[in-house]
DNA sequence: CCCTAACATTACAATTTTGTAAGATATTAG
DNA sequence: CTAATATCTTACAAAATTGTAATGTTAGGG
Protein backbone atom coordinates (compact mmCIF):
# COMPACT_ATOMS: atom_id res chain seq x y z
CA UNK A 1 0.00 0.00 0.00
CA UNK A 2 0.99 3.70 -0.66
CA UNK A 3 0.80 5.35 2.85
CA UNK A 4 1.47 8.95 3.49
CA UNK A 5 2.54 9.43 7.00
CA UNK A 6 2.91 12.72 8.77
CA UNK A 7 4.56 12.73 12.12
CA UNK A 8 6.79 15.46 13.34
CA UNK A 9 8.43 13.17 16.22
CA UNK A 10 12.02 12.63 15.23
CA UNK A 11 12.08 8.85 16.69
CA UNK A 12 8.72 7.80 16.51
CA UNK A 13 8.35 9.18 12.58
CA UNK A 14 11.65 6.92 10.93
CA UNK A 15 10.72 4.35 13.55
CA UNK A 16 7.14 3.76 11.86
CA UNK A 17 7.91 4.87 8.05
CA UNK A 18 10.72 1.93 8.80
CA UNK A 19 8.21 -0.78 10.18
CA UNK A 20 6.05 -0.12 7.54
CA UNK A 21 8.03 -0.37 5.04
CA UNK A 22 9.34 -3.67 5.90
CA UNK A 23 5.75 -4.98 5.58
CA UNK A 24 5.66 -3.93 2.09
CA UNK A 25 4.56 -0.71 2.31
CA UNK A 26 5.31 2.42 0.61
CA UNK A 27 5.65 4.91 2.70
CA UNK A 28 6.13 9.08 2.48
CA UNK A 29 7.26 10.34 5.38
CA UNK A 30 6.80 14.00 6.21
CA UNK A 31 6.80 15.80 9.11
CA UNK A 32 5.30 19.01 7.90
CA UNK A 33 1.79 19.55 7.25
CA UNK A 34 2.31 21.99 3.75
CA UNK A 35 4.63 19.63 2.50
CA UNK A 36 2.94 16.71 3.06
CA UNK A 37 -0.43 18.82 1.98
CA UNK A 38 1.03 18.70 -1.37
CA UNK A 39 2.30 15.40 -2.00
CA UNK A 40 -1.69 14.30 -0.84
CA UNK A 41 -2.68 16.25 -4.15
CA UNK A 42 -0.19 15.10 -6.35
CA UNK A 43 0.00 11.63 -5.60
CA UNK A 44 -2.83 8.93 -4.67
CA UNK A 45 -2.21 7.79 -1.20
CA UNK A 46 -4.08 4.64 -0.19
CA UNK A 47 -4.20 5.86 3.80
CA UNK A 48 -2.86 8.75 5.20
CA UNK A 49 -1.72 8.42 8.57
CA UNK A 50 -1.65 11.96 9.99
CA UNK A 51 -0.40 13.02 13.43
CA UNK A 52 -3.00 15.29 15.20
CA UNK A 53 -0.71 18.31 16.52
CA UNK A 54 1.93 19.36 14.10
CA UNK A 55 3.59 22.48 14.35
CA UNK A 56 2.54 24.73 11.59
CA UNK A 57 -0.94 23.35 10.45
CA UNK A 58 -2.31 20.78 12.65
CA UNK A 59 -3.67 17.66 11.36
CA UNK A 60 -7.46 17.94 11.94
CA UNK A 61 -7.66 21.28 9.77
CA UNK A 62 -4.96 19.35 6.98
CA UNK A 63 -7.92 16.97 6.55
CA UNK A 64 -10.49 19.12 6.42
CA UNK A 65 -8.99 20.87 3.36
CA UNK A 66 -8.56 18.00 1.27
CA UNK A 67 -12.01 16.47 1.70
CA UNK A 68 -13.03 20.12 0.57
CA UNK A 69 -10.62 19.01 -2.11
CA UNK A 70 -13.00 15.86 -2.76
CA UNK A 71 -10.34 13.67 -1.50
CA UNK A 72 -11.94 10.65 0.49
CA UNK A 73 -8.73 8.74 1.18
CA UNK A 74 -9.04 7.21 4.65
CA UNK A 75 -7.40 9.08 7.39
CA UNK A 76 -5.76 7.47 10.76
CA UNK A 77 -4.89 10.13 13.08
CA UNK A 78 -2.74 10.01 15.59
CA UNK A 79 -2.87 11.73 19.39
CA UNK A 80 -1.13 11.87 22.42
CA UNK A 81 -3.51 10.76 25.36
CA UNK A 82 -4.46 14.33 26.59
CA UNK A 83 -6.00 15.37 23.22
CA UNK A 84 -8.12 12.54 23.68
CA UNK A 85 -11.02 15.69 24.18
CA UNK A 86 -10.90 16.32 20.17
CA UNK A 87 -11.63 12.67 18.82
CA UNK A 88 -14.95 13.11 18.05
CA UNK A 89 -14.21 16.63 16.52
CA UNK A 90 -11.66 14.33 14.64
CA UNK A 91 -14.22 12.09 13.48
CA UNK A 92 -16.75 14.53 12.65
CA UNK A 93 -14.30 15.80 10.21
CA UNK A 94 -14.07 12.72 8.06
CA UNK A 95 -11.30 10.96 9.48
CA UNK A 96 -11.67 7.43 9.83
CA UNK A 97 -9.65 6.38 12.76
CA UNK A 98 -8.28 7.51 15.49
CA UNK A 99 -4.98 6.13 17.54
CA UNK A 100 -3.82 7.09 21.16
CA UNK A 101 -0.22 7.67 21.31
CA UNK A 102 1.25 5.51 22.89
CA UNK A 103 0.42 2.41 20.71
CA UNK A 104 1.63 -0.29 19.76
CA UNK A 105 2.17 -1.75 16.32
CA UNK A 106 0.55 -4.34 16.17
CA UNK A 107 -2.77 -1.86 16.99
CA UNK A 108 -1.90 0.20 13.77
CA UNK A 109 -1.44 -2.68 11.40
CA UNK A 110 -4.37 -4.00 12.27
CA UNK A 111 -5.86 -0.93 11.49
CA UNK A 112 -4.42 -0.83 7.99
CA UNK A 113 -5.76 -3.80 7.24
CA UNK A 114 -8.99 -3.14 8.12
CA UNK A 115 -9.05 -0.24 6.40
CA UNK A 116 -7.47 -1.38 3.11
CA UNK A 117 -9.85 -4.37 3.06
CA UNK A 118 -13.05 -1.84 3.77
CA UNK A 119 -11.76 0.12 0.89
CA UNK A 120 -11.20 -2.62 -1.22
CA UNK A 121 -14.80 -3.90 -0.74
CA UNK A 122 -15.96 -0.49 -1.75
CA UNK A 123 -17.97 -0.56 0.91
CA UNK A 124 -20.35 2.40 2.30
CA UNK A 125 -17.55 3.88 4.72
CA UNK A 126 -17.65 4.02 8.50
CA UNK A 127 -21.31 4.60 9.70
CA UNK A 128 -24.96 4.38 8.97
CA UNK A 129 -26.69 7.77 9.17
CA UNK A 130 -29.99 9.81 9.31
CA UNK A 131 -30.54 13.12 9.23
CA UNK A 132 -33.09 15.70 9.24
CA UNK A 133 -32.62 19.31 9.46
CA UNK A 134 -30.38 20.55 12.18
CA UNK A 135 -30.11 16.74 13.58
CA UNK A 136 -27.93 13.81 13.11
CA UNK A 137 -28.41 10.62 13.87
CA UNK A 138 -25.64 8.13 13.72
CA UNK A 139 -27.26 4.69 13.58
CA UNK A 140 -24.22 2.52 14.43
CA UNK A 141 -22.76 4.92 17.54
CA UNK A 142 -26.08 5.91 18.57
CA UNK A 143 -25.22 9.37 18.87
CA UNK A 144 -27.79 12.18 18.15
CA UNK A 145 -26.36 15.44 17.17
CA UNK A 146 -28.73 19.04 17.50
CA UNK A 147 -26.41 21.70 15.54
CA UNK A 148 -23.35 19.31 15.86
CA UNK A 149 -23.97 19.61 19.42
CA UNK A 150 -24.13 16.00 21.15
CA UNK A 151 -27.44 15.57 22.45
CA UNK A 152 -27.94 12.62 25.18
CA UNK A 153 -30.98 10.61 24.41
CA UNK A 154 -31.84 7.14 25.76
CA UNK A 155 -33.09 4.30 24.04
CA UNK A 156 -37.34 5.43 23.69
CA UNK A 157 -36.30 8.95 23.34
CA UNK A 158 -34.20 7.90 19.87
CA UNK A 159 -36.49 5.50 18.82
CA UNK A 160 -39.16 8.12 19.06
CA UNK A 161 -36.93 10.84 17.55
CA UNK A 162 -35.92 8.33 14.92
CA UNK A 163 -39.52 7.33 13.99
CA UNK A 164 -40.21 11.27 13.84
CA UNK A 165 -37.41 12.01 11.33
CA UNK A 166 -38.35 8.81 9.02
CA UNK A 167 -42.03 10.32 8.76
CA UNK A 168 -40.69 14.43 9.05
CA UNK A 169 -43.33 16.56 7.84
CA UNK A 170 -46.07 13.86 8.37
CA UNK A 171 -48.64 13.18 11.35
CA UNK A 172 -47.94 10.28 13.42
CA UNK A 173 -50.84 9.23 14.94
CA UNK A 174 -50.33 8.16 19.10
CA UNK A 175 -51.39 4.42 18.04
CA UNK A 176 -48.52 4.18 15.29
CA UNK A 177 -46.06 5.46 18.15
CA UNK A 178 -47.48 2.84 20.39
CA UNK A 179 -47.17 -0.02 17.44
CA UNK A 180 -43.54 1.12 16.08
CA UNK A 181 -41.86 2.35 20.06
CA UNK A 182 -43.34 -0.05 21.93
CA UNK A 183 -44.98 -2.88 19.55
CA UNK A 184 -48.50 -2.30 21.32
CA UNK A 185 -51.49 -2.26 19.58
CA UNK A 186 -54.57 -1.20 22.25
CA UNK A 187 -54.59 2.00 24.15
CA UNK A 188 -52.74 1.95 27.01
CA UNK A 189 -54.31 3.91 30.13
CA UNK A 190 -51.33 5.84 31.04
CA UNK A 191 -49.61 8.67 29.33
CA UNK A 192 -46.63 6.71 28.53
CA UNK A 193 -46.49 8.48 25.13
CA UNK A 194 -46.41 12.24 26.64
CA UNK A 195 -44.20 11.66 28.97
CA UNK A 196 -41.27 10.54 26.71
CA UNK A 197 -42.37 13.06 24.40
CA UNK A 198 -42.01 15.36 27.04
CA UNK A 199 -38.63 13.87 27.74
CA UNK A 200 -37.87 14.14 24.56
CA UNK A 201 -38.55 17.61 23.80
CA UNK A 202 -36.45 18.64 26.88
CA UNK A 203 -33.32 17.51 25.53
CA UNK A 204 -34.10 18.19 22.13
CA UNK A 205 -35.82 21.66 21.94
CA UNK A 206 -35.28 23.44 25.12
CA UNK A 207 -31.84 24.02 24.78
CA UNK A 208 -32.69 25.34 21.48
CA UNK A 209 -35.72 27.22 22.26
CA UNK A 210 -37.21 25.95 19.64
CA UNK A 211 -40.14 23.43 18.67
CA UNK A 212 -39.93 20.99 16.41
CA UNK A 213 -42.50 18.30 17.75
CA UNK A 214 -45.97 20.08 17.08
CA UNK A 215 -48.55 18.38 18.96
CA UNK A 216 -51.91 17.76 16.93
CA UNK A 217 -54.64 17.60 19.65
CA UNK A 218 -56.82 14.36 19.61
CA UNK A 219 -54.45 12.38 17.71
CA UNK A 220 -50.88 12.62 17.99
CA UNK A 221 -47.55 14.83 16.48
CA UNK A 222 -45.82 16.78 13.27
CA UNK A 223 -41.89 16.46 13.53
CA UNK A 224 -40.92 19.07 11.01
CA UNK A 225 -37.08 19.56 10.56
CA UNK A 226 -35.62 22.60 11.18
CA UNK A 227 -34.28 24.97 7.88
CA UNK A 228 -31.28 27.08 7.76
CA UNK A 229 -29.56 24.90 9.48
CA UNK B 1 -54.75 6.42 -5.48
CA UNK B 2 -55.37 3.16 -6.60
CA UNK B 3 -56.48 0.97 -4.13
CA UNK B 4 -57.09 -2.70 -3.34
CA UNK B 5 -58.94 -3.79 -0.17
CA UNK B 6 -59.76 -7.14 0.42
CA UNK B 7 -61.93 -7.54 3.99
CA UNK B 8 -64.59 -10.51 4.05
CA UNK B 9 -66.52 -8.57 6.85
CA UNK B 10 -69.80 -7.95 5.45
CA UNK B 11 -69.77 -4.67 7.35
CA UNK B 12 -66.34 -3.19 7.46
CA UNK B 13 -65.45 -3.99 4.00
CA UNK B 14 -68.19 -1.96 2.20
CA UNK B 15 -67.74 0.83 5.42
CA UNK B 16 -63.99 1.31 3.71
CA UNK B 17 -64.30 1.13 0.24
CA UNK B 18 -66.68 3.94 0.36
CA UNK B 19 -64.72 6.18 3.02
CA UNK B 20 -61.54 5.43 0.96
CA UNK B 21 -63.61 6.47 -2.47
CA UNK B 22 -65.21 9.66 -1.05
CA UNK B 23 -61.93 10.48 -0.03
CA UNK B 24 -61.20 10.45 -3.90
CA UNK B 25 -59.62 7.09 -4.31
CA UNK B 26 -60.11 3.97 -6.70
CA UNK B 27 -60.83 1.19 -4.18
CA UNK B 28 -61.48 -2.05 -5.31
CA UNK B 29 -62.99 -4.13 -2.52
CA UNK B 30 -62.61 -8.05 -2.21
CA UNK B 31 -63.46 -11.09 0.05
CA UNK B 32 -61.59 -13.69 -1.58
CA UNK B 33 -58.16 -13.86 -1.47
CA UNK B 34 -58.08 -15.77 -4.84
CA UNK B 35 -59.54 -13.06 -6.75
CA UNK B 36 -57.70 -10.21 -5.23
CA UNK B 37 -54.68 -12.29 -5.91
CA UNK B 38 -55.40 -11.98 -9.80
CA UNK B 39 -56.42 -8.78 -9.31
CA UNK B 40 -53.00 -7.16 -7.91
CA UNK B 41 -51.20 -9.44 -10.60
CA UNK B 42 -53.77 -7.63 -13.63
CA UNK B 43 -53.95 -4.35 -11.66
CA UNK B 44 -50.86 -1.94 -10.61
CA UNK B 45 -52.07 -0.61 -7.26
CA UNK B 46 -50.71 1.85 -5.39
CA UNK B 47 -51.67 0.17 -2.06
CA UNK B 48 -52.75 -2.87 -0.36
CA UNK B 49 -55.03 -3.17 2.76
CA UNK B 50 -55.22 -6.53 2.92
CA UNK B 51 -57.34 -8.21 6.24
CA UNK B 52 -54.36 -10.94 7.54
CA UNK B 53 -57.41 -13.41 8.54
CA UNK B 54 -59.72 -14.34 5.37
CA UNK B 55 -61.00 -17.63 4.76
CA UNK B 56 -59.51 -19.31 2.31
CA UNK B 57 -55.89 -18.06 2.24
CA UNK B 58 -54.69 -15.83 4.65
CA UNK B 59 -53.47 -12.14 4.20
CA UNK B 60 -49.81 -13.16 5.16
CA UNK B 61 -49.10 -16.07 2.33
CA UNK B 62 -50.94 -14.03 -0.10
CA UNK B 63 -48.19 -11.16 0.36
CA UNK B 64 -45.73 -13.69 0.52
CA UNK B 65 -46.81 -14.80 -3.25
CA UNK B 66 -46.60 -11.30 -4.37
CA UNK B 67 -43.64 -10.51 -2.54
CA UNK B 68 -42.11 -13.05 -4.99
CA UNK B 69 -43.57 -12.25 -8.04
CA UNK B 70 -40.87 -9.44 -7.52
CA UNK B 71 -44.13 -6.99 -6.55
CA UNK B 72 -43.01 -4.53 -3.92
CA UNK B 73 -46.35 -2.48 -3.35
CA UNK B 74 -46.68 -1.12 0.15
CA UNK B 75 -49.48 -3.24 2.31
CA UNK B 76 -51.29 -2.47 5.28
CA UNK B 77 -52.07 -5.36 7.31
CA UNK B 78 -55.29 -5.64 8.97
CA UNK B 79 -55.70 -7.84 12.35
CA UNK B 80 -58.14 -8.31 15.16
CA UNK B 81 -56.00 -7.74 18.40
CA UNK B 82 -56.27 -11.68 19.30
CA UNK B 83 -53.81 -12.28 16.31
CA UNK B 84 -51.22 -9.53 17.84
CA UNK B 85 -48.78 -12.65 17.98
CA UNK B 86 -48.88 -12.30 14.43
CA UNK B 87 -47.47 -8.69 14.29
CA UNK B 88 -43.58 -9.74 13.94
CA UNK B 89 -44.10 -12.09 10.91
CA UNK B 90 -46.19 -9.95 9.24
CA UNK B 91 -43.34 -7.15 9.17
CA UNK B 92 -40.81 -9.61 8.22
CA UNK B 93 -42.77 -10.69 5.12
CA UNK B 94 -42.56 -7.01 3.81
CA UNK B 95 -45.58 -5.52 5.07
CA UNK B 96 -45.07 -1.81 5.61
CA UNK B 97 -47.80 -1.22 8.45
CA UNK B 98 -50.22 -2.96 10.72
CA UNK B 99 -53.43 -2.07 11.95
CA UNK B 100 -55.33 -3.56 14.86
CA UNK B 101 -58.69 -3.80 14.67
CA UNK B 102 -60.76 -1.80 15.58
CA UNK B 103 -58.85 0.80 14.61
CA UNK B 104 -60.51 4.39 13.67
CA UNK B 105 -60.71 5.39 10.41
CA UNK B 106 -58.26 8.59 11.22
CA UNK B 107 -55.70 6.23 11.87
CA UNK B 108 -55.92 4.44 8.54
CA UNK B 109 -55.78 7.22 6.35
CA UNK B 110 -52.95 8.71 8.55
CA UNK B 111 -51.26 6.05 7.14
CA UNK B 112 -52.30 6.02 3.76
CA UNK B 113 -50.81 9.45 3.76
CA UNK B 114 -47.40 8.18 5.13
CA UNK B 115 -47.41 5.48 2.60
CA UNK B 116 -47.83 7.52 -0.39
CA UNK B 117 -45.84 10.64 0.39
CA UNK B 118 -42.83 8.07 1.64
CA UNK B 119 -43.38 6.54 -1.76
CA UNK B 120 -43.91 9.15 -3.88
CA UNK B 121 -40.25 10.82 -2.35
CA UNK B 122 -39.10 7.53 -4.13
CA UNK B 123 -36.86 7.13 -0.67
CA UNK B 124 -35.55 3.91 0.59
CA UNK B 125 -38.38 1.68 2.10
CA UNK B 126 -38.65 1.03 5.93
CA UNK B 127 -35.63 0.66 7.58
CA UNK B 128 -31.98 0.55 7.97
CA UNK B 129 -30.38 -2.83 8.25
CA UNK B 130 -27.33 -4.07 8.29
CA UNK B 131 -26.85 -8.12 7.80
CA UNK B 132 -24.12 -10.58 7.43
CA UNK B 133 -24.48 -13.89 7.48
CA UNK B 134 -27.82 -15.26 9.32
CA UNK B 135 -27.63 -12.06 11.74
CA UNK B 136 -29.92 -8.90 10.44
CA UNK B 137 -30.00 -6.22 12.09
CA UNK B 138 -32.19 -3.54 12.30
CA UNK B 139 -30.90 -0.09 13.18
CA UNK B 140 -34.28 1.69 13.48
CA UNK B 141 -36.01 -1.00 15.54
CA UNK B 142 -33.03 -1.84 17.14
CA UNK B 143 -33.93 -5.27 16.94
CA UNK B 144 -31.55 -8.21 15.88
CA UNK B 145 -32.29 -11.84 14.22
CA UNK B 146 -30.51 -14.78 14.00
CA UNK B 147 -31.84 -17.10 11.61
CA UNK B 148 -34.85 -15.43 11.83
CA UNK B 149 -35.01 -15.46 15.58
CA UNK B 150 -35.57 -12.55 17.67
CA UNK B 151 -32.38 -11.93 19.61
CA UNK B 152 -32.93 -9.63 22.80
CA UNK B 153 -29.28 -7.56 22.77
CA UNK B 154 -29.12 -4.66 25.49
CA UNK B 155 -26.99 -1.47 24.04
CA UNK B 156 -23.53 -2.57 24.40
CA UNK B 157 -24.33 -5.83 23.04
CA UNK B 158 -25.59 -4.50 19.63
CA UNK B 159 -23.05 -2.15 19.61
CA UNK B 160 -20.23 -4.72 20.23
CA UNK B 161 -22.38 -6.61 17.59
CA UNK B 162 -22.80 -3.94 15.06
CA UNK B 163 -18.54 -3.29 15.10
CA UNK B 164 -17.92 -6.79 14.58
CA UNK B 165 -20.44 -7.19 12.07
CA UNK B 166 -18.69 -3.59 10.22
CA UNK B 167 -15.39 -5.62 10.34
CA UNK B 168 -16.42 -8.81 9.82
CA UNK B 169 -13.67 -11.23 8.86
CA UNK B 170 -11.05 -9.24 10.56
CA UNK B 171 -9.41 -8.76 13.99
CA UNK B 172 -10.61 -6.11 16.14
CA UNK B 173 -8.51 -5.40 18.65
CA UNK B 174 -9.21 -4.87 22.59
CA UNK B 175 -8.15 -1.03 22.24
CA UNK B 176 -10.53 -0.66 19.04
CA UNK B 177 -13.81 -2.23 21.16
CA UNK B 178 -12.98 0.37 23.81
CA UNK B 179 -12.09 3.25 21.70
CA UNK B 180 -15.47 2.24 19.32
CA UNK B 181 -17.79 0.96 22.09
CA UNK B 182 -17.08 2.84 25.16
CA UNK B 183 -14.87 6.16 23.81
CA UNK B 184 -12.11 5.28 25.93
CA UNK B 185 -8.28 5.29 24.79
CA UNK B 186 -6.83 3.75 27.44
CA UNK B 187 -6.39 0.20 29.20
CA UNK B 188 -8.77 -0.02 32.04
CA UNK B 189 -7.90 -2.54 34.67
CA UNK B 190 -11.19 -4.24 34.44
CA UNK B 191 -12.66 -6.89 32.47
CA UNK B 192 -15.00 -4.50 31.13
CA UNK B 193 -14.76 -5.95 27.53
CA UNK B 194 -14.27 -9.41 28.39
CA UNK B 195 -17.55 -9.39 30.24
CA UNK B 196 -19.52 -7.63 27.67
CA UNK B 197 -18.39 -9.83 25.19
CA UNK B 198 -19.29 -12.79 26.96
CA UNK B 199 -22.93 -11.50 27.45
CA UNK B 200 -23.36 -11.45 23.56
CA UNK B 201 -21.95 -14.42 23.03
CA UNK B 202 -24.02 -16.32 25.95
CA UNK B 203 -26.89 -14.45 23.56
CA UNK B 204 -25.83 -15.05 19.85
CA UNK B 205 -24.01 -18.25 20.42
CA UNK B 206 -25.21 -20.40 23.25
CA UNK B 207 -28.84 -21.00 22.14
CA UNK B 208 -27.71 -21.74 18.58
CA UNK B 209 -24.44 -23.92 19.43
CA UNK B 210 -21.73 -22.70 17.51
CA UNK B 211 -18.76 -20.03 17.42
CA UNK B 212 -18.97 -16.60 15.73
CA UNK B 213 -16.78 -14.58 17.72
CA UNK B 214 -13.30 -16.04 17.81
CA UNK B 215 -10.72 -14.85 20.52
CA UNK B 216 -7.33 -14.01 19.36
CA UNK B 217 -5.51 -14.21 22.25
CA UNK B 218 -3.54 -11.30 23.35
CA UNK B 219 -4.99 -9.24 20.74
CA UNK B 220 -8.83 -9.31 20.07
CA UNK B 221 -10.94 -11.06 18.77
CA UNK B 222 -12.55 -11.92 15.24
CA UNK B 223 -15.91 -12.50 14.03
CA UNK B 224 -16.59 -14.66 10.69
CA UNK B 225 -20.53 -14.92 9.60
CA UNK B 226 -21.91 -18.10 9.39
CA UNK B 227 -22.34 -19.34 5.35
CA UNK B 228 -25.15 -21.16 4.02
CA UNK B 229 -27.85 -19.85 6.34
C1' DC C 1 2.66 -32.17 31.97
C1' DC C 2 2.48 -28.17 34.77
C1' DC C 3 2.31 -23.27 35.51
C1' DT C 4 0.92 -18.95 34.43
C1' DA C 5 -1.14 -15.34 32.04
C1' DA C 6 -5.08 -14.54 29.43
C1' DC C 7 -9.65 -15.15 29.07
C1' DA C 8 -14.57 -16.55 30.52
C1' DT C 9 -18.09 -16.49 33.65
C1' DT C 10 -20.69 -15.17 37.47
C1' DA C 11 -22.38 -12.33 41.19
C1' DC C 12 -23.22 -7.95 42.80
C1' DA C 13 -24.05 -3.04 43.32
C1' DA C 14 -24.46 1.54 41.30
C1' DT C 15 -26.67 3.79 37.89
C1' DT C 16 -29.88 4.54 34.35
C1' DT C 17 -34.04 3.68 32.04
C1' DT C 18 -38.78 3.43 31.82
C1' DG C 19 -43.70 2.87 33.08
C1' DT C 20 -47.28 4.76 36.23
C1' DA C 21 -49.76 8.08 38.45
C1' DA C 22 -50.78 12.58 40.18
C1' DG C 23 -51.08 17.31 39.72
C1' DA C 24 -50.47 21.45 36.62
C1' DT C 25 -51.47 23.61 32.48
C1' DA C 26 -53.58 24.35 28.06
C1' DT C 27 -57.32 24.02 24.66
C1' DT C 28 -61.91 23.84 23.05
C1' DA C 29 -66.94 23.57 23.06
C1' DG C 30 -70.84 25.64 24.66
C1' DC D 1 -66.23 32.50 30.87
C1' DT D 2 -66.45 27.86 32.51
C1' DA D 3 -66.38 23.05 32.38
C1' DA D 4 -64.59 19.16 30.32
C1' DT D 5 -60.97 17.04 28.21
C1' DA D 6 -56.41 16.62 26.42
C1' DT D 7 -51.78 17.30 27.12
C1' DC D 8 -47.58 18.43 29.82
C1' DT D 9 -44.60 17.92 33.59
C1' DT D 10 -42.86 15.97 37.60
C1' DA D 11 -41.98 12.53 41.05
C1' DC D 12 -41.45 7.95 42.12
C1' DA D 13 -40.68 2.95 42.03
C1' DA D 14 -39.78 -1.21 39.44
C1' DA D 15 -36.88 -3.08 36.13
C1' DA D 16 -32.98 -3.25 33.20
C1' DT D 17 -28.34 -2.00 32.13
C1' DT D 18 -23.66 -1.84 32.94
C1' DG D 19 -19.13 -1.53 35.36
C1' DT D 20 -16.30 -3.96 38.89
C1' DA D 21 -14.38 -7.63 41.09
C1' DA D 22 -13.99 -12.31 42.43
C1' DT D 23 -13.69 -16.90 40.82
C1' DG D 24 -13.37 -20.55 37.32
C1' DT D 25 -11.37 -22.14 32.98
C1' DT D 26 -8.19 -22.57 29.08
C1' DA D 27 -4.10 -22.27 26.10
C1' DG D 28 0.47 -22.84 25.30
C1' DG D 29 5.38 -21.96 26.69
C1' DG D 30 8.70 -24.21 29.31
Amino acid sequence: MRILLLEDDAKLGPWLKSNLTKMGNVTDLFSDGIQAELAIKKINYEILIIDRMIPGIDGLSLVKKIRNDGNNTPVIFLSAMNELENRLEGFEVGGDDYLAKPFSLEELVSRLNAISKRSSRSETVNSDKIQSGDIEIDLIKRVCLRQKKKIDLNNKEMTLLEYFIRFEGQKITKTMLLELVWGISFDPTTSIIETHISRLRSKIEKPFKDRLIKTVRGSGYIYTPKQHV
